[in-house]
DNA sequence: GTTGACTTTTTGAGTACCCAAAACAATAAT
DNA sequence: ATTATTGTTTTGGGTACTCAAAAAGTCAAC
């Protein structure tokens, strides 16, 4: 009864890319600088600028100038689809053409944008509506504005269980690391010490004990299994979120 | 030897769809014309006349002013590239995405320009090498600069038997008749009558006897079986070849 | 509180793309 | 041969997108 209508906003790829930054940025629903967006999205300062203008014009961000944008509901409505649609391309290159994890984020970004959302829905359904993308990160439902957060390894107490995710944009020296250690998408860790003063994190990986640095272990999401499910979830400092 | 490196030419959407409207409407090699080029592609005269410049400039064509286009072997090889990946797109919509034969013109042509052909490979060989689209039109070879040609269902003599192909883009009217009289691309039919003055046109279609008048059987193409392989191949005058 | 470092926005410039309408060329009709 | 018709190109105008560099704003240090 109210004139909510479900106005389908037709967005360019530089668009939506912005507004996935921004989403990334600024999660909790703080602010994105321009620079920093700038840096994520590979434009120059005055390119993002021009951009996020044209973005607020149409009520998808506040632009509050020299200080930053915040995106608004319809913003992250955007944001959030953009996202679901970047996973389900994902996973589509993974389970149906046999791309491996770690290449199809670079493909996918090529061709998602004029993708139209028709066909993703049918890539989604036959692939038996996947929970998340190959590298771990839940595909969110469409027309939600949030997705929830994951925490980091690093962010997990002994005695926590969670499964792992990598984004897929992820230096490909540490995905290197990364398989070595085991610690690839879907994979089950146990945390077993957590050495102070942000020394390294102990934990079983598939029957192995296994030992990662701060840095590495701050890189790499968890999906916290129901048992324990103490850890650090509201709580703790969570980082960008790529994937 | 030869310094004929395999430069892998970027072309943009625009200039593809061009590529590709010149050589649907002048196959044989001859010319294309300004007005029927921004007719099939929806752009103005003028519009066309820019595009055509930009790519004569890339000598992928020649441009007679006033006169008209010809492709030149790089263009026809980039047009014919360009086509090749038009029917792998649609054949993937058709083989794992479940569309009918008739939606997948659109679908595909809606994000096939963005597609690496990476990507584009890959569907291939995980539709283990399809030989035709969806519609039953050849899927070319990587590289070659000519797609054989083939004649319309009128142009066959009595006697001889071909399989069928349709115009994805071909109006949703005539695809209702069409199908009625099981006429869908793939399907099998033997010649039996042809009457004189573009009469209609006899024959046998899955165990039935079909009438069909010459409009209708002339925008229908067929690859002819080798059986009687008389009947006006390279004489009978060939139409424009969508697909 | 003025200076200086840093960030952001604005300005100026260029490409690609599109259209409508004026100018032009080729052709057909008188 | 002139005139009219038709088709093509050019011109003028607009949006979106990008950058480099100038101008303006913010903020912290002195
Ligand atoms: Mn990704
Ligand atoms: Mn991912
Ligand atoms: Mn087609
Ligand atoms: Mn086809």
């Amino acid at each position: 009864m109210g004139d909510l209508k479900k106005i389908h906003i037709s967005l360019t790829k530089p668009d939506r890319e912005m507004l996935k930054a921004i989403y990334r940025l600024s999660k909790g629903g703080g602010f994105a600088h321009t620079g920093a967006l700038a840096d994520a999205i590979g434009l120059s300062p005055g390119t993002v600028t021009t951009t996020i203008k044209r973005l607020a014009e149409r009520d998808l961000l506040e632009h509050q100038p020299y200080r930053g944008v915040e995106l608004t509901t319809a913003g992250r409505r955007a944001a959030v689809s953009a996202i679901r649609r970047h996973r389900i391309v994902e996973r589509f290159l993974s389970d149906m053409l046999g791309y491996a994890w770690n290449e199809a984020d670079r493909l996918a970004g090529a061709f998602e944008h004029e993708l139209p959302q028709e066909v993703e829905e049918r890539m989604f359904v036959a692939m038996d509506r996947p929970a998340t993308c190959p590298h771990g990160f839940p595909i969110p439902d469409p027309d939600v504005s949030h997705i929830p957060e994951m925490p980091t390894l690093y962010a997990l107490e002994p005695g926590a269980e969670a499964v792992v995710a990598v984004p897929g944009s992820t230096d490909p020296e540490v995905v290197k690391f990364l398989d070595a250690m085991g610690l690839r998408p879907g994979v089950r860790v146990l945390i077993k010490e957590k050495h102070p003063f942000d020394g390294p994190l102990v934990m079983r990986v598939a029957g192995q004990d296994r030992t990662i640095g701060e840095k590495v272990a701050s890189q790499i999401f968890v999906r916290v299994l129901s048992d324990s499910d103490d850890g650090s979830n509201g709580s703790g400092k969570l980082k960008e979120q790529p994937a």
